[in-house]
DNA sequence: TGTACATCAGTGAACGCGCGTTCACTGATGTAC
DNA sequence: TGTACATCAGTGAACGCGCGTTCACTGATGTAC
């Protein structure tokens, strides 16, 4: 049952790839090795020929849906203004949601979508947490203009915040047309801070 | 061992006032019943006389946490003026803070403390949310000025996801400094707005 | 008001279940000569 | 280059554990006469 070199590197980057969609999308507590190893199209023992534990795993999974997002960032904001920049990213931001059946779900924030279960999870989980906090709090400040007697990274700092509450209270809402309001009006408020 | 009917009240009352407070500090997922039953002097088979499952539990501790944030505010801001009874508000929101050892934590909003655990929760429970969201959203709306061209609603919502968001971010960050940072530009941009 | 009985709040052991993790095993891959 | 052996990716059953919940039991409280 050996596996190559290249074979054993995919599966672990397969591995990470689906968990953090599968996480992200159902949270850290309801998701069970079984299902990211089923998910994955392997059985649970193979799991730990890759990794030392579960919160390894989340470290990586989380580390990887940072990436995809600023990936999805950069490919949206190539060529763009800064204020162009800043309208993309927010809107992108908003939209991000978790397809719960399928693992289609392109982009998803670890902040927005684990949010209360990081303050509770390692410290290299938190680590990576904050690392991705710090790398959005800096690309907005980068989309922001230098305003007189107006703090760039405090208004970055703020549109972050806005963005996390956004997504996670519109997450809960039961009503769909209340959830889009809350993002629409987290997205109007951004576009006309001074 | 039967209790008299006041007693089976007030048991059942400090259960769903300890529950909250050690559910909201620590996790969902993380605090089990005996953790809870314990943590209110009793030990596990005699949750059931009171509630029929750890789901109406929840809900209720989190109603009650709702409540108790919101007696909070209208102590602070009795015989305010808007300007100020926003600033309070803000003020005692973002300085919301668990005590995970002791049971000590006066407030919390779950909003911010469960963030992406809600959304993961059964309907009633979301329900509970969503009624505490709207409630927050009426209670910012009253302490902002009416200004033409700036919606008062749109402006609510974006406070209250703001607020959500920085305490969320602030939760899980490894380094203090950094954190009450995160509160502290949260509350500039807030006092700031149009 | 006093007595006899039914009720039921709380106890603590037990239940089944799913979790993270371990392990003996298989057989293809990598290595050494 | 070919062969013999060691390695190890992946399997699937098993482990111990803690979870939410149930249950037989106890004895004080509530009720009926």
């Amino acid at each position: 049952m050996r596996k190559s070199r290249s074979q054993t590197a995919e599966t672990r980057a397969r591995i990470v790839s689906v968990a953090s969609r599968v996480l992200l999308a159902r949270g850290l507590d309801s998701v069970g090795m079984r299902d990211v190893m089923e998910a994955a199209d392997l059985t649970a023992g193979g799991f730990y020929r890759h990794f030392s534990s579960k919160d390894q795993l989340i470290e990586e999974a989380i580390q990887d849906a940072f990436d995809r997002l600023f990936a999805m960032f950069q490919q949206v904001t190539l060529g763009q203004s800064r204020a162009q920049s800043l309208e993309r990213i927010v809107t992108l931001y908003l939209e991000q949601s978790p397809d719960k059946s399928r693992d289609t779900t392109p982009y998803l924030c670890p902040m927005a979508q684990l949010g209360s279960e990081l303050a509770n999870s390692s410290p290299a989980i938190r680590a990576v947490a904050s690392g991705g906090h710090k790398r959005l709090v800096a690309l907005i400040a980068g989309c922001l203009s230098d305003l007189p007697g107006q703090d760039i990274t405090v208004r970055a700092n703020a549109v972050v915040s806005l963005l996390v509450g956004a997504v996670t209270t519109a997450k809960f809402e039961p009503h769909p047309r209340t959830a889009s309001l809350i993002l629409s009006r987290a997205k109007q408020v951004i576009m006309d801070l001074p």
